[in-house]
DNA sequence: TTCCCGATTTACT
DNA sequence: GTAAATCGGGAAA
């Protein structure tokens, strides 16, 4: 499709937030069951710090069977079930045992794009078809076959995109209940992305 | 085993 | 703006 593969090594780095950072602008590609490719540009992420972070499900090295994945290498997908109704995908990064990952937020949709509509039960393209971390899975058909799966160009894999203009840190979304670290500056998105997500404020 | 609640989305009024 | 949908994880008992 464009440049090369983004290699493992990308994701065994230590800083979780330079990769959230990082990972604005490439490719995130899935191969569906019925062999179609969907894919697109990454434009929103969150870093989530592992043991140390009160937002994340591994907070104070809590080891359980949904959190298992966590502690796996970097490049390592992290997918579970978020209010009983949608998919959340993560990738992980790190060295294994130190359950750090990256939300994927939200991306621009590029490849495969009647199949994603088709998955989301859409007619005509709009932002509402990937702008936002439950919508996106909808969208390239992810769900928990998917937990545990490391990249590759079979299943689910990144490649080499474009680099961003300009990057906005923010707050991240939905995770009041981490007290002082709700206020950490690590999600990123690309600004004046109209694919980005449109969280609602109270 | 019980109970509370969530890294959300969508359809209402 | 408010509420429903929907279910399994995790902590407490």
């Amino acid at each position: 499709m464009q440049g090369g593969y983004l290699s493992q090594d990308f994701f065994i780095r230590p800083d979780v937030t330079t990769i959230a950072r990082e990972l604005l602008g490439q490719f995130l590609f899935v191969r569906c069951s019925n062999g179609n490719i969907v894919g697109g540009i990454i434009v929103e992420t969150e870093a989530y710090n592992g043991i140390y972070d009160k937002a994340c499900h591994a907070y104070g090295n809590r080891k359980t069977q949904r959190t298992a994945v966590m502690y796996q290498k970097g490049g390592c997908l992290y997918v579970y079930l978020c209010y009983g109704l949608h998919y959340l995908l993560n990738i992980i990064t790190n060295e294994a045992g130190k359950a750090d990952a990256v939300l994927i937020r939200a991306i621009e949709p590029r490849v495969g794009i009647s199949t994603m509509l088709a998955n989301r039960k859409m007619k005509t393209l709009g932002p509402e078809l990937t702008s936002g971390p439950g919508k996106l899975t909808q969208a390239l058909g992810i769900n928990l076959r998917h937990n545990g799966l490391y990249l590759s160009p079979n299943q689910v894999w990144l490649e080499q995109g474009i680099c961003p203009k300009e990057i906005v840190a923010d707050t991240r979304i939905g995770v009041s209940y981490a007290q002082e670290h709700a206020l950490l500056p690590w999600r990123f998105y690309i600004a004046n992305n109209p694919w980005v997500s449109k969280p609602k404020f109270y």
